[in-house]
DNA sequence: ACAAAAGTGTTAGGCCTACACCCATGA
DNA sequence: TCATGGGTGTAGGCCTAACACTTTTGT
């Protein structure tokens, strides 16, 4: 690599390598996402993830936390890896490889973000037509995140520190595009002996009042060192 | 991007984009993976997997099988992306992103390529130390490999066409590191009716002679079409 | 002779599914 | 008063894990 002109040169073209930042929220009925308008071309005033070029003395991870954190203030304690995105086409101003993350966020965690940019969150089921292959990176970390659900209790990042059962089905109900028995949804749950329960809720109390949760993160992580796998 | 004294040249720091391939086969008893022995610096002498620079008119996936055939002669019918690695200092001579792959193929497949390269099979638990990150590239594909077995399955790509309840049990195991009791196993995998009982075992042919079995990709691909998951 | 591989069936326990009625609350 | 959401328990079916003996062949 030569300096010239204050321009970077290689003997060979280089792509450019950039991240893009799948950010899954929970309403309390439907799994959501968040989008930015695009405020340039390409396709201007197409919705698109948040995400950027990646500086050459970052990693992918820390890209796309900066990234994230610039374009939406959103900061997220841990974003996994989908996959990378290489199509040649794929970005029509040069030849652009992204790797695409994910993430997953308290809905209220970003209400106060939302000033940052033009960002805003869009129900799965509604997103509009997005730039770039965005489409493609929704589908793909729209079913790992499915997948990832049956074997790892990720989904209590969506959720408020303190649950109903209620909202934990409606929200495996929402990723996974089922329904459960109720009944049936709380023993499978429950079995895990990953939930505490909170708080006192007396053995009068009214039924209408359901109990809360919270999950068990240290047991958890525990289990995870001994390596035991689970199975939703 | 400027072209200056046959150098391409970008405003910012670009890095290289690379692939790697992890190729899996079985030699009846063990897990084994393809190697390159580097006769250039740096880890000149040290093994890694074939791999090498993406050009700019080819994806990532062209990259990878290319640089598979040009190393090591194997053509894959079909590799899946394990994901890129990023680290800032994976690569000590400049910035390279490497995005890897893995496949699964039959070991005898590759006998004739080794002349290619210095290409040689390694069984997964004495492989030699690894040239950049790779060893950290091995343990993710194979902690990847092990979770894809449960859901799909994938080990037949890795069996002669014509196997025994025997040959797959062990690859099982092998993959898995765990062991099964023999009746259970079969009866497991039997209930998934995706083999087919291969050629005509007498009633009475001695008990050491094993019966056949061929792996039902045509029922396999009509389920996966229905979109119906299937748990081993 | 012995070790290695393959054939074969049963049982008990756990897990999953399906399913119904009552109570409290808010509209 | 009606719809909604939550509390609670059981029975049947399926799956899984555990488990032993016999036959044949190669060493």
């Amino acid at each position: 690599m030569e300096e010239n002109k204050n321009m970077y040169c290689y003997k060979y073209p280089h792509p450019s390598v950039a991240t893009d930042c799948v950010i899954f929220g929970f309403d309390g009925n439907d799994i959501n996402v968040l989008l930015i308008e695009r405020g340039i071309e390409p396709f201007k005033g197409l919705w698109a993830f948040p995400g950027g070029f990646m500086r050459i003395d970052e990693s992918a991870e820390q890209c796309a936390a900066r990234e994230l954190a610039e374009e939406t203030s959103l900061e997220v304690k841990y974003m996994e890896q989908l996959k990378a995105f290489s199509a040649v086409g794929r970005d029509p101003r040069e030849r652009v490889v992204s790797i695409a993350f994910y993430a997953l966020v308290r809905l209220k965690d970003v209400q106060g973000g939302d000033d940052a940019a033009r960002a805003q969150w869009f129900p799965i089921h509604s997103v509009p037509g997005l730039a770039f292959d965005h489409d493609r990176i929704l589908r793909e970390a729209t079913s790992r995140l499915r997948e990832k659900l049956c074997f790892e209790p990720i989904g209590f990042d969506l959720l408020p520190e303190v649950f109903t059962m209620g909202q934990l089905q409606r929200l495996y109900e929402a990723i996974l595009d089922v329904s459960f028995d109720r009944r049936n949804f709380a023993k499978k749950i429950l079995k895990l002996d990953l939930l505490i329960e909170e708080g006192n809720r007396p053995d009068n109390a009214p039924t209408r009042i359901p109990r809360m949760y919270r999950f068990n993160k240290e047991k958890y992580d525990e289990l995870k060192r001994k390596g035991i796998k689970l199975e939703f």
